[in-house]
DNA sequence: GGTTAATGATACCACACGGGTATCATTCTG
DNA sequence: CAGAATGATACCCGTGTGGTATCATTAACC
C-alpha cells in the first residue's frame, strides 16, 4: 500500500526546485540532477502537470517549466490526483450490483471515513510546505 | 491507490461471516457463497490468516475454519498486514544513502505522520465492528 | 478399512500497473 | 538554419494482483 508513487515523489521536488529557483522558466536540464531521476522520464512528468495546469511550459530554446500558481496553491493532493489517478480507496467489489451483503457495506462505510480523512490530509500538504 | 485489495474485502467478510454463524468451525464451502469468491481462492485466504494465527483449521469430515479470538481483537490493520505485507507509504527512494535533499525529507516528514494516524485508523476497526 | 469431506502446500497462469527508455515532431531563440 | 527546449507516442520489462489447478494430508463415518 503506497500513499504515493516515484512520479509524485519526483513532481513534488521538482516543483520544491522551481519554488526554490526563482527564475522565469526552469529546464528539465536544469533540475533533473537535484531531482534525481533521467532527463526523459522528468520530462513526461512535467508534461502531465503541465496538461493538468499546475505549471506552464515555455518551447524552445531558453525555455523550460515555471510554476502555474504559488506554492502554497499545489497540494500534494492535487499531484497525486494528477499522477496516480482518482484516489479512491474504495472500489467495491460488487459493481453496479445492489449491495445486499451488509458486513461489506460496513466496511465500506469505515473506509469512506477513513479516506475522507486521509484525503483531508494530503490536501493540506503543499509546496510551500516542502520548500 | 488502494487501502485494502480483494484478499482483505474477502477475508473481511469471511471472517463477518465466521463471527455470525455461532458454529465450532465454518468450511470454505459454507462460506464462499455469501462471502461472493470461487471456494479455491478463499481457501488459499483463510491458510494464511491461518498461518498468522487468525483462525484455526479442523482437517478432515466435518472440519473447517472458525476465530482463533473473539472478533472485537482482530482488526483490519492485521488483515491487512497479514495479506498486503508491511503498512509503509512511505519507502524512501534513496534507500541507504544519506538524505542530502531537504525538500524531500519535508515529504517524507509529513507522510510519516500522515502513515501513523492512518495506521491508527485502520487499527481501530474490528470485525466486531463489521458483524 | 475405505470413502468422503475437509484443509495444507505448491505451482502455475494471465493481466495490469509501475517505472523507465526511445524516438520523432514541434516550437522558439539567435 | 542550428540548436535547445517541450509535445506526443510507442514500447519494454519486472513485479504484483487475482485466480486456477493439482496433489498431499487428515479426520469422520459407514
Amino acid at each position: 500500500m503506497k500513499l504515493i508513487n516515484r512520479d509524485v515523489d519526483y513532481a513534488a521536488r521538482a516543483l520544491t526546485f522551481m519554488a526554490r529557483a526563482n527564475k522565469p522558466t526552469v529546464s528539465v536540464a536544469q533540475m533533473q540532477e537535484q531531482v534525481g531521476v533521467s532527463g526523459p522520464f522528468l520530462r513526461k512528468i512535467m508534461q502531465k502537470l503541465h496538461k493538468a495546469g499546475i505549471v506552464h511550459a515555455v518551447k524552445g530554446k531558453g525555455g523550460g517549466f515555471a510554476m502555474a500558481r504559488n506554492p502554497d496553491k499545489v497540494t500534494l493532493k492535487q499531484l497525486m490526483e494528477t499522477l496516480q489517478g482518482p484516489l479512491r480507496l474504495n472500489d467495491c467489489v460488487f459493481g453496479e450490483k445492489i449491495c445486499q451483503r451488509h458486513a461489506a457495506c460496513v466496511l465500506r462505510h469505515k473506509i469512506a471515513g477513513i479516506e475522507s480523512r486521509l484525503l483531508a490530509e494530503v490536501a493540506a500538504v503543499t509546496i510551500k510546505d516542502l520548500a
